[in-house]
DNA sequence: TTAATGACCTATC
DNA sequence: CGATAGGCCATTA
């Protein structure tokens, strides 16, 4: 179905631990620079959260939107400093020092 | 098939 | 710097 969807999943599932990539990334490593909103899509119908961290996915400005707290922001906050990724309390994380390679998304 | 929606992005005011 | 508008794509109704 879904061959979108699975190159998406894919590619987050190769951000690594302690680092975040933003929805442009994800979209350009899928193949497609224009599918960011498709993988706002995809991680929307997330259908195995425990392997895809959706909370690794961050906007162009480093922070998640409200709508998506999945189990609140305090949450998202919680898991990502688990990783050791320092987020502000708005939300916000340092995209210079946590976000991951586009190049290896893309191997 | 057409119209509308969305966990986005960029440009412009 | 905050708000608005347009554009990209796939999915749903």
């Amino acid at each position: 179905m879904g061959n979108v969807f699975e190159k998406i999943y894919e590619v987050v599932r190769k951000i690594p631990e302690g680092k975040v990539a933003t929805y442009g990334q994800i979209a350009y490593a899928a193949g497609n620079a224009h599918w960011a909103r498709v993988v706002g899509y995809a991680l929307h119908v997330n259908p195995d959260p425990q392997k895809i961290k959706c909370y690794r996915v961050v906007n162009r400005d480093g922070r998640i939107s409200p709508a998506f707290a999945f189990g609140g922001e305090n949450r998202q906050r919680t898991l990502l400093k688990n990783e050791g990724v320092s987020v502000d309390k708005d939300g916000f994380v340092d995209l210079e020092k946590y976000r991951v390679d586009t190049f290896l998304l893309m191997i």
